[in-house]
DNA sequence: CGGTAGAAACATCGGCCCGG
DNA sequence: CCGGGCCGATGTTTCTACCG
């Protein structure tokens, strides 16, 4: 109604975003000033809401003064009048929370905050600073009188929300897309919506974290520990979208909550069928994508839930309402019962609670201090759930291997060539990287402690011995040993760098300690590494260190 | 170190649009 | 021209950070 937004490719994206209008569509003076001095640093939800309540507000006063004029009393800074439509709006904030029983105070702060920064800006630049400060007194005054905007809300039931068995069991046969319980009715829809439900279920994404996935997240790495391939899915940003075309663009909640982390075959061949075989060419790079070609809206993932929890059987409906006091699965139930199961894996494969939990932090992005694990712990216990868990996928993917068979004799699936091709272009941009360094210096100087002598590495380009003399020691760097040319040049980047900075002894250390990482994790491990944001690293600094 | 404010997520609903 | 599916708008919950 009166909170619009703009968007149009047309304008500079700086001009883009929420404006509050009057009804004749004409923006609210104030609104908009207090938009761009405060609203930048909010992210796009918050400052929506905020503007909503100032919307209210200005709406308050139209209605006890009669007339629209919010916008006037602020410039004439006439403080009577503000102060009592100020309380008028209190009044009915309070009522409203009181209708229906939420709390509506966010309304009130916003509101008084608004009026607060205007003025305190104003008095900061108006010649009338002294009358300003008069009325910064009183809005303090409103601020302590209504301080406590407490509303009887009735205290909710704390159910710990992990999914029974038999409810995940109902879900799975119903998600499944050869299933006649199936509720969409294109198979396209229902590959998409079976792909999205396991990403929920078997990752604990959040909801929008699973729409911000570009067509690449999933990503396959050679483990030698394994002695084969390990898929991993990142959960970061689109970095192949600069501007998200949604209303509501979803998000990644904080900054922790970027996060690599290892993904199930079963689920992977799943996307990836989904992807290959229904998903086709878009302009754009997002995974998950609607009917009309577009990235999903994140309403529509409720709207799938709840088809889902339509088709459930009345015994899981009643084992539903009984256990949750609910009808309805929520893609937040699935991250709630994906924690429950990954923490009970983890303690059943002989691990300490405590590991158990740090695993669960990495796994679902919380913060280090997160007490969100423990919540869990306490449900950790419901084994038949694991069992269910393990037996019905696997039950389901057997399904998925049989239509394989039967759409594809061969039996070469797209995936690995799909993911090798990208695989050999990750590569590519961190050789280019390499490339660019500037080159080696002619020769490499650096001071023996012991001798107090300056030594001098000639040509350190082109020699792969490179001769250390440190504290009476004489060491060989053997670049030789990297078969790999562009590693090698890189090694010679990192010691050449150290050997400008530090002793010898360490350098010599360090050149150990890289040919150590070549041997153990092989070559790549350093363009991959050149590749990886530094969020990614988290997974490395958490488990294996 | 517990409680709370604030930010950003999740959930629901009405209406519109597009394909059959 | 009808109805499912989707999107925008609005309401609610979750999670972190900060403060005393």
């Amino acid at each position: 109604m009166t909170l619009e937004r703009i968007r149009s490719p047309q304008l500079p994206p700086q001009l883009n975003g929420r404006v509050l209008t009057d009804e004749r569509g004409v923006p609210r003076y104030w609104a908009t000033v207090w938009e761009a001095l405060h609203g930048g640093d909010l992210s796009e939800s918050t400052l929506a809401a905020k503007l909503r309540a100032i919307d209210r507000l200005y709406h308050s006063v139209r209605e006890q003064t009669g007339a629209d004029c919010l916008d006037r009393l602020i410039a004439e800074g006439d403080f009577d009048q503000l102060e009592s439509c100020l309380e008028g709006f209190f009044v009915h904030v309070r009522n409203a929370s009181a209708n229906s029983r939420t709390d509506r105070s966010v309304d009130w702060r916003a509101a008084l905050d608004f009026v607060r920064d205007i003025f305190e800006r104003r008095s900061r630049s108006d010649s009338v600073a002294r009358s300003f400060d008069l009325m910064q007194a009183r809005l303090l005054r409103l601020q302590r009188l209504y301080a406590s905007l407490n509303v009887s809300r009735q205290p909710k039931l704390k159910a710990m929300r992990a999914l029974p068995a038999a409810v995940i069991e109902d879900l799975y046969s119903i998600a499944n897309p050869t299933s006649v319980r199936n509720p969409f009715r294109s198979e396209g829809q229902r590959w998409r919506n079976y792909a999205l439900f396991l990403l929920y279920l078997h990752q604990g994404l959040r909801r929008g974290e699973a729409l911000i996935l570009p067509l690449d997240a999933i990503k396959e790495d050679f483990d030698p520990s394994i002695g084969g391939y390990r898929k991993w899915i990142d959960v970061t940003w689109n970095q192949y979208e600069g501007d998200d075309p949604r209303y509501n663009a979803p998000g990644i909640k904080t900054a922790l909550s970027h996060r690599q982390i290892p993904i199930a075959d079963g689920v992977t061949d799943i996307v990836q069928h989904y992807v290959d075989n229904y998903r086709g060419r878009q302009n754009h790079t997002f995974l998950i994508a609607s009917n009309r070609h577009r990235p999903l809206a994140l309403p529509t993932v409720n709207l799938m839930f709840d088809g889902l929890s339509g088709a459930l059987s009345p015994a899981a409906r009643t084992e539903l309402r009984n256990r949750l006091h609910t009808d309805k699965v929520t893609p937040h139930d699935c991250r709630h019962t994906c924690a429950v199961v990954r923490l009970a894996e983890f303690v059943a494969s002989g691990m300490e609670m405590e590991l158990a939990l740090q695993n669960l932090r990495v796994f679902f992005g919380w913060t280090k201090a997160s007490e969100m694990p423990r919540h869990y712990a306490r449900a950790y216990f419901e084994d038949r759930l694991i069992s269910v868990w393990q037996k019905k996928f696997d039950d389901r993917v057997d399904v998925l291997r049989a239509i394989r068979c039967r759409s594809d004799p061969a039996g070469t699936p797209m995936t690995s060539n799909r993911a090798k091709a990208g695989k050999v272009q990750k590569h590519a941009a961190a050789r280019r990287a390499i490339a660019a360094l500037p080159s080696l210096p002619s020769h490499i100087r650096y001071l023996d402690e012991y001798e107090d002598e300056w030594k001098t590495i000639h040509h350190p380009a082109e020699c792969n011995k490179w001769v250390i003399e440190y504290d009476t020691n004489t060491s060989i760097l053997d670049f030789s040993k990297f078969n790999d040319s562009d590693i090698c040049l890189l090694a010679k980047h990192v010691c050449a760098w150290l050997l400008n900075r530090s002793a010898p002894a360490h350098v010599v250390l360090n050149f150990y300690g890289l040919l150590s990482i070549a041997n153990d994790s092989g070559e790549s491990w350093f363009l991959e590494g050149i590749d990886r944001a530094p969020y990614d690293w988290n997974f490395y600094w958490d488990v294996r260190l």
